[in-house]
DNA sequence: TGCACTAATTGCACGTTGTGCAGTGAGTGG
DNA sequence: CCACTCACTGCACAACGTGCAATTAGTGCA
């Protein structure tokens, strides 16, 4: 799955750096992000202040945890959906795997974000660098120049907004719904109203 | 336009939280938000720092400064759009007032957003509370329970994903873009694909 | 094996943020 | 004139986030 682990400090690394998202995840699911200092995430990891702020830069942002390498591994993924594929279709698929991917971690991610509503929002704005390179992607597939044409960036947004609106339901309804599966519905809704960007008239 | 001054000690708090905003806005757009301390602020608009704090929460706040009653303003003003107009054109035109109605104010807070992209985040952040508000009311106009169905949700999610996405390309093109033109623009697209909720299928 | 080199971790210091609390003084209403 | 309310203020304090230098473990080469 991952690229080979290079070697035993790498993995090191990585364990703490997984050692101290799973913390502040259960911390902050368990008490509320509110409650929660840095330093007893840092302390359940058993490391110290100083080292939590070399893994992330603040403890929102554990939680949340879209790191940079997520974009880059989301780019490819879009880059690699067939041609054929319309946009939205191929964004859809992409995105999805956010969900799946770390699917354990998610029910932890909803109560913390439950104890603290701030925290989607934080999460919308680690979005605006995966528009940006969602954007870019579906600016090669389509042709299209983003900085003339809004339909690449209206598409992207367009994608984020039915995620968006998948997790906020999702919230809303206390769990009962599955968040996921609200966003493949809400995806479906829209592709059958929106048309590609050659006829923009639907009919 | 506000409702009745009602004496002088509401009108001195106006007048310094309008100042605080001022100062904020100005200090933030000339050198960006990160190099700009709260005590800056405060002075500049000579007061304590433990007032500014009685005004905002964070000097974010002040810069954005999407208050809790203009979530109010925004619900009644989608209230009384007429009932046979489309949701997603009458979620155009109340959105379309958030740029007209401090329109001084957005060529500083542009600048201010572009210092730190954090800043668009923020703004969208607030949007939350707007949506829900919105989302609240178009359920009332579609007769939809918000709850069971994802429509008012989404097309709420869409407006509002046009709404970014203008925002996002007009601080894209540095200021040469007129955002709330292209706000229009992008809603204008959208409506010609998206359908009401009693027509899944747009032809 | 031995020896530089790199990088993760750590402690320390420091400025900034945000909040609770009590006091002062101006504005308000009877 | 007299309570009463409330915006403003200073103070203290916990927490946040960062720069810097030191330590220690892992890495690569001779």
């Amino acid at each position: 799955m991952e690229s080979d682990i290079v070697g035993r400090r790498e993995r090191k690394r990585l364990a703490t750096h997984h050692a101290l998202r799973a913390a502040a995840l259960r911390l902050g699911a368990e008490r509320g992000i509110r409650d929660v200092t840095v330093e007893e995430i840092a302390t359940a990891a058993d490391v110290s202040v100083r080292t939590f702020y070399d893994h992330f830069p603040s403890k929102e942002d554990a939680i949340i945890g879209f790191d940079a390498w997520r974009v880059d591994q989301l780019r490819d993924a879009l880059r690699d959906r067939p041609a054929t594929e319309p946009p939205l279709e191929a964004l859809r698929v992409v995105m999805r795997r956010l969900f799946d991917e770390s699917s354990g971690e998610w029910p932890l991610r909803m109560r913390a974000i439950n104890s603290d509503p701030a925290l989607l929002g934080r999460m919308f704005v680690s979005f605006i660098g995966y528009e940006r390179a969602l954007v870019e992607v579906i600016a090669e597939r389509t042709g299209l120049d983003p900085n003339d044409n809004p339909y690449p960036a209206l598409v992207t947004a367009v994608a984020t907004a039915a995620f968006r609106a998948s997790m906020t339901t999702a919230r809303a309804s206390g769990g009962s719904m599955d968040a996921a599966a609200t966003f493949d519905g809400a995806v479906a809704l829209l592709a059958a109203a929106l048309t590609p960007p050659e006829g923009p008239s639907p009919c």
